[in-house]
DNA sequence: AAGCTTTGCAACCGCGTCTTC
DNA sequence: AGAAGACGCGGTTGCAAAGCT
């Protein structure tokens, strides 16, 4: 018992040491990314195999965006793909080369998060809202799947934009939540905008709660965003948007920056004859992948 | 300037799948 | 065939930095 608790003990978690980012590049020179287990088996490392392999997936792997923000049009290939292939954070993140999955994925956490803000301040007048932003963490965010549908009926008071007759539309909460996310793309602020529109968008609650018309909050939805979600469903719907930076297209409808490499889902295996060959790993990668990892800096 | 809140991100965890023996 | 171990993925957590009051 004593002994299985000093085991347990030796597992080292935490903040990654330069020192130890160092071993583990070695490894991986030597090995290839791969046999993440045998690291701490043979006492180069402190750390499971899986927080090794990670590790390295996320930070120290070559041409890594380390610290580097999604530009707008990773952000939309990124808005794009979550609304095809859901959370497969990994398959969307082959599309974006230089991301990792957990970039993927706090960047998707993250404007969730932002989104809820929004729309919370947007609907805090709205005291029939049991909406609470607090508890969005993510357990909040992936329990949108059982929400009311949501209708949105424009009646538009002024003269903005294309909207010139009644419009009234269905959407699912999904659909607005996935489409409110791209209105700060379009440059539109859903926060301090005159709320001077006609009518009001009712939004399904995102809570876990059941039916129920307390639930309901209002969400009175700037002119231009109104227009937006009113068109969703037209096919040129990004056509009609101008680009929110001048100096990029932002609503060409998205193209995988690369086609996603039918990469095996597992790293080959090393056999007992390859072995003892240092470099038959390395040839997966650039010649020069080694120089360009950069010592981690330490915190 | 200090305290509080929000945000971004690194890392961990649990679980499902695959491979090896 | 099936058990055990390794790997990969998605969800979640914790913390430091940035922003706000």
């Amino acid at each position: 018992m004593r002994k299985m608790e000093a085991k347990k003990e030796e597992i080292k978690k935490g903040p990654w040491k330069a020192e130890e980012d160092e071993v583990l590049i070695n490894h991986v020179k030597r090995y290839g990314p791969r046999d993440w287990s045998s690291i701490r088996s043979k006492g180069l490392l402190q750390r499971t195999g899986k927080s090794c392999r990670l590790r390295w997936v996320n930070k120290l792997r070559p041409n890594l965006k380390n610290g580097c923000k999604f530009s707008a049009d990773e952000e939309r290939v990124v808005i794009e793909l979550q609304s095809e292939f859901g959370n497969k954070w990994a398959r969307i993140a082959t599309y974006l080369p230089g991301r990792t999955d957990n970039d993927v994925k706090n960047f998707w956490s993250s404007r969730q998060k932002r989104l809820a803000r929004i729309l919370h301040n947007s609907s805090s007048d709205a005291s029939t809202s049991s909406f609470n932003p607090k508890s969005s963490s993510s357990s909040h965010r992936s329990k949108g799947k059982n929400v009311k549908p949501i209708r949105q009926s424009c009646k538009p008071t002024q003269g903005f934009g294309l909207v010139e007759e009644e419009v009234t539309v269905s959407y699912s909460s999904d659909q607005v939540h996935d489409e409110a996310l791209r209105l700060p793309d379009l440059g539109i602020k859903l926060e301090h905008q005159p709320f001077t529109f006609g009518t009001d968008l009712v939004l399904a609650d995102f809570s876990d709660s059941h039916d129920d018309a307390n639930q309901q909050a209002i969400i009175p939805f700037s002119p231009e965003s109104r227009e937006l979600l009113a068109r969703l469903d037209d096919p040129f719907y990004y056509d009609i948007l101008g680009p929110a930076d001048s100096s990029e297209p932002l609503f060409a409808l998205p193209q995988p920056f690369f086609e996603p490499s039918p990469a095996p889902r597992r790293c080959r295996h090393v056999s007992k004859d390859e072995e003892h060959d240092d470099d038959v790993f390395l040839h997966d990668f650039p010649a020069d992948m080694f120089d360009q990892v950069d010592p981690i800096r330490s915190p």
